[in-house]
DNA sequence: AACCTGACTTCGG
DNA sequence: TCCGAAGCCAGGT
């Protein structure tokens, strides 16, 4: 059965941890392709609502959120550390800490 | 059916 | 550290 990039990547989302973040090109690579780190965006934005996922546990590969703020940043912040998750004063996380790794799973 | 757009990543300069 | 360009998918116009 072949699922499309789109399904395997939102199956990877939801496999993510409590407590832990994935990067959008985690994410991709997971799912078959290294470069469409941009279409995991798509997915969040598309799916992220009526599949019920962990939206918040996806980062870019610096660390840090991507949302603007006033545009979610604020919220995805906030529900990141309600995981326990810390952050630096500049804003990013310590991915050596709180990176997913496909084996954790 | 062509064209546009995204919460991105990697690489080169 | 910053900027531009290329690469990828899927849904909306």
């Amino acid at each position: 059965m072949n699922y499309s990039f789109s399904e395997l990547g939102k199956q990877l989302i939801k496999q993510i941890p409590y407590g832990k973040v994935a990067t959008y090109g985690q994410i991709a690579t997971y799912a078959g392709n290294p470069r469409a780190a941009r279409q995991v965006a798509w997915i969040l934005h598309s799916s992220s609502r009526k599949h019920n996922l962990p939206w918040h546990r996806v980062i870019n590969s610096k660390g840090r959120i991507s949302l603007p703020p006033h545009r979610g940043y604020e919220i995805q912040k906030k529900l990141l550390e309600q995981e326990g998750i810390i952050f630096e004063e500049d804003g990013s996380i310590n991915l050596d800490t709180y990176l997913w790794h496909i084996t954790d799973y």
